[in-house]
DNA sequence: TTGAAAGCGCTAACAA
DNA sequence: TTGTTAGCGCTTTCAA
């Protein structure tokens, strides 16, 4: 009944306590659904505070439980689908908990990383979600170990931490594919990743980013299985904005020994592979396979559709959350974390190479 | 240096400030920047911090100063790129003007977002960004306005409330692009929406969604400039899930006067129409055209390449959260606020009908 | 410029 | 089952 405009002072327990004539201990039991409180008492308390409009001030609440109900995640792009599917696993599972998520986007900085995490420590969550923009700077997660707070790591691993990680088995998908694109005929097979690095690609250089050192590696694995080098002329890192990642492309399939396969490492590298591809003038497959990671809905709908490797990134989130909430709560594993498998899902963008690659003088 | 594993009480102000050898209270103005503090007393304060290794705990911080630096983002589906783009513009003004965002995803369901947004307003969010889920039923976002705390209301409008809101004319560019259609030779064109209603759509239907309301407003009139009128039977609403979406589409292709022109009211309600015009072995847009809202990269990838009203999300997210914090902390308007407008992005998918449309009887 | 002390709105002993 | 009384960690009077 009390619509009047302004921000009026808040009421109190204090306030529903006096209204309903008892001690301000006995309103905030019977508010707070703690303690024993006598049904008649708790029926006043609760009325006055309908009456008077009362909601809890859930900051004084935490304040003395020591508790927020609240997670904080961190990770590098919300507008890449694969962290909106995550984060839609992530909120959905923290929801049915009584959890609230605080969502920070570092873009892929380690600066803006660090800075997050301290934020959502000073804020006092109850825990932390992390997709670590570095798998090998990783201080400032040690340091949120440290404060005692519990943390869970997303998509990526990070060194010397015994963080829980819920990430998919890169090294084992990458592999498979790969010898999927050698059995297929392929050896110059490029890969495109957007993870920056201060200078080109180059065999044994090690990388910041666990997944994609994990790709490399089952890529490599897969070559040597056929008594192949991986040809690192073909990695790309670097890719950044749509142009960059299609002058890169035609880039690799210019010149004498051009590519006949080439891997997107996600989704939107993937887009401006494909369409560098089909400003070329060139066909998928018959001029050169193309693989992606991530199954996203429109990688069906293209002509042909994608081979791509699904991650389920759903579940993901919802592993995190669930583990994390668990830990939060100091219970212990009820069932066993599940099975983050990819799956290599063939469409019909592989296919034979034209004409048979030439082995690489170099 | 105190890497002790155990979960170690915090320390607070009072520990600064016995270390530091000052009160409390000049501790706390030397720690929180505010007040007079000596230089010398700063400077010690601040070093038996670093020593500590204190950080303030934002909880309390909010208690007493009533602001948490904190604002609350209410969606209907955070997996939709569409709320991803949002989402990324706002967090990223919000980060610039030194605000966390808390994101609530409410699956498009008015009862969560009820829910949503009393707990926001329990945590002492500064302020609310929602994007409701219904333009009719708004009493709780009343309520918002009643607690005195800013909302402001992104991609829908919503009855009653004199919030800022930010979004596009749907009317207008849902009319041009329908004008459009219909100069293409079109007129069996039809609407696909997963807003959801109780029945089916009849002429003059009120809608739970301003947006939808608008498009077919918009669509209404661009007949009625031909002197003709919307065909009400081919606007679907209550599209769900992608099988769904493919039925409907199904149904729109058969029959006997079937639709030669389709619109997707959003990408992923696209992702299903396209796949089932084309397992229906259909061509676009030789057999049917098609329209879709949201320019996603991806459609520019299929063939051929499809026709886009293009959203400035991205912006909206800025405006939305800029305008936010104006309000917040109290300044007036500065700029003006952008033009938000949408663009009919003409592209490959829409076409003549290959036979002329018959004026339907019934 | 400093410090003592009183809150912010709640929970949590402790007695009664 | 109730009420009284301390806090939680900080900010903010108010005097000095």
């Amino acid at each position: 009944m009390s619509t009047d405009g302004s921000r009026r002072r808040d009421v109190t327990v204090a306030d529903v306590a006096k209204a309903a004539k008892v001690s301000k201990a006995q309103a905030a039991r019977a508010l707070g659904n703690y303690g024993a409180v006598s049904d008649d008492v708790r029926e006043r308390v609760l009325a006055a505070a309908e009456e008077l409009e009362y909601r809890p001030n859930e900051l004084a609440r935490s304040m003395n439980t020591g508790r927020s109900n609240t997670i904080g995640v961190v990770v590098g792009d919300i507008e890449n689908p694969h962290f909106g599917l995550a984060m839609r696993g992530i909120t959905d599972t923290a929801k049915k908990s009584g959890y609230n998520v605080i969502l920070i986007n570092t873009d892929e900085e380690r600066a803006a990383e660090v800075d997050a995490v301290r934020v959502l420590l000073d804020k006092r969550v109850d825990g932390l979600i992390v997709a670590p923009a570095s798998s090998v700077e990783t201080s400032h997660l040690q340091q949120v170990q440290d404060s005692g707070r519990p943390l869970v790591l997303l998509d990526r691993a990070a060194q010397g931490l015994d963080a829980e990680t819920f990430a998919v088995d890169m090294g084992g998908i990458s592999y498979e594919s790969t010898k999927y694109l050698i059995e297929s005929g392929h050896q110059r097979i490029a890969f495109v990743s957007t993870l920056k690095t201060d200078r080109p690609y180059e065999e044994g250089m090690v990388l910041d980013s666990s997944q994609i050192s994990d790709r490399l590696e089952g890529i490599r694995r897969a070559f040597k299985d056929e008594g192949l080098a991986l040809p690192a002329d073909l990695v790309r890192l670097n890719a950044g904005d749509s142009e960059s990642v299609k002058a890169i492309t035609r880039g690799l399939l210019e010149g004498p020994d051009p590519a006949t396969a080439i891997i997107a490492s996600d989704g939107l590298i993937a887009l401006g592979v494909v369409e560098a591809i089909q400003e070329a003038g060139l066909a998928i497959p018959a001029d050169v396979s193309f693989l992606m990671y991530d199954d996203f809905a429109w990688t069906r709908l293209t002509t042909p559709p994608l081979t791509v490797i699904a991650q389920p990134v759903y579940d993901m989130g919802i592993a995190a959350a669930t583990a994390l909430i668990r830990r939060i709560e100091g219970r212990k594993s009820a069932a066993p974390t599940p099975e983050l498998v990819a799956r290599l899902i063939q469409r019909g963008s592989v296919g034979a190479p034209q004409r048979t690659a030439v082995r690489a003088s170099s």
